[in-house]
DNA sequence: ACTGCATTTTGGTCCGACCATAAAGATTTG
DNA sequence: CAAATCTTTATGGTCGGACCAAAATGCAGT
């Protein structure tokens, strides 16, 4: 048709921006409505070209911001896959500067504790608001915990999986991708964390005691119990980065 | 000179990767170490071909990336500057998928709810921990906030004020920040409520219900009184933005 | 219907060029 | 001499065309 829209929205940006925000922009917004359904391919860079009157360059720019963006999924030599983003795919965008951050001082410290921090709160809301199916599937994982003791791989998954449970609990989808965010920005330190079965026994003993106080509705025990944990393993890792 | 360098990296990139990817490598490592200070520029796209003997393609990918990452900060037609990274920019780069996420069901609720989760907990740490200095400024934000119910516009920055100091308590600097990620992202729906000094002397009230509750070291009144205050607004402000 | 090869698409990279603006330098002016 | 103004240069933004390698596709042969 005509292309006055693209000439418009060049207009229309006030401040001298770039000529992919345009596309950006017309490409979100399909997304956005569904027009390019989740899975979908990106229509090809020569493509874009065409409907857009850009050049490559022009494209390509665009398709990189969304992929920035998490929008859409650009494997090396792919075809660009539409990717609906949801809580994880947002939270993994930290990732990155996560990552660049942990390389600085008390960086680790400061969101290990933040993670201590809602994990606490979680618990104590597990006392006060766990279900019976609830309490059944923390014990089930608890009780896969202790049968890994003596694996510590295993024992490391099942050690994840019972604390992802409180996540769970809140029925807030925003809550487990927090969780996948913190294990996954955290798994490189804890990694190097040395393991073993008495290790692992410690930490199930305390998985333990906090599933007991859940159990017994008791969120003050509870959080008391996780805090201690939490602070134990602390301990334990600081070592293995913090050469002081 | 040679290209070997440039050939050997693609080699070394065992996944048959971006070339851009190695720059954006080198380049990261020499933000992180401090080699490019914060503020300082980034080479010259036209520099950066010459140094690892790349395409000005290839440069400009780089970089893109890099502010993708929220490393550098490229204005239009500025040559790009060095930002090394705080908790702030990371909860930045979440800004743009987050908007896209507010544009599904249930999404504004969930993160709502996620504050007001992680906030219960933080009165609740201010009810424990405060201390006597923390209370003062806590008073002063609380006064600031009274003083203000005659201007609506005052009263929305005194209310944020307000909450923000239960986000700097714990002297996590990455509390702050996830305030300042709520707040940005909430905005556009709050700013459409309905805003009146009646309203604001109900908030305040409420306000200062949480801070008494606090003063007298009562962390479940002081929860309690959080959650009175954030499920009201809620309630007030749901009708904005979903047209049930 | 399946397999294996040939063709076409498509993203990745390079090159060279031009433009507009920001930055820097030279020049005029008060 | 300093400030304002003009000129040059540096730099990012965009364009078009080209080639490559790998992926996707089509086709042939079994």
């Amino acid at each position: 048709m005509f292309d006055d829209t693209k000439l418009m929205d060049r207009k229309a940006a006030a401040a001298p921006n770039r000529a992919a925000d345009a596309i950006v922009a017309e490409l979100e917004a399909q997304i956005g409505s569904g027009q390019l359904p989740d899975g979908a391919f990106l229509p090809a860079e020569r493509e874009l070209m065409a409907q857009f009157n850009i050049s490559r360059t022009v494209a390509r720019e665009a398709v990189a911001r969304l992929a920035g963006r998490g929008l859409v999924e650009a494997r090396p030599r792919f075809r660009p896959v539409v990717r609906r983003p949801g809580y994880d795919a947002a939270l993994s965008a930290l990732g990155g500067i996560v990552n660049q951050l942990m390389g600085q001082a008390g960086t680790v410290k400061n969101i290990y504790d933040t993670r201590v921090f809602l994990e606490a709160a979680l618990v104590r809301h597990a006392a006060l608001h766990a279900r019976k199916d609830d309490l059944a599937l923390l014990r089930q994982a608890l009780e896969a915990n202790e049968a890994a003791i003596g694996n510590s791989a295993a024992f490391y998954v099942t050690d994840i999986a019972f604390h992802a449970m409180f996540y769970e609990l809140p029925r807030n989808p925003v809550m487990p991708a927090i969780q996948r965010a913190f294990t996954g920005w955290l798994q490189p330190h804890w990694q190097r964390m040395p393991r073993s079965p008495e290790r692992n026994r410690v930490n199930y003993l305390s998985h333990r005691a906090i599933y007991q106080a859940i159990a017994e509705r008791d969120p003050d025990g509870a959080e008391r119990a996780l805090n201690g944990h939490l602070a134990a393993a602390w301990e334990y890792v600081r070592g293995t980065f913090e050469p002081v």
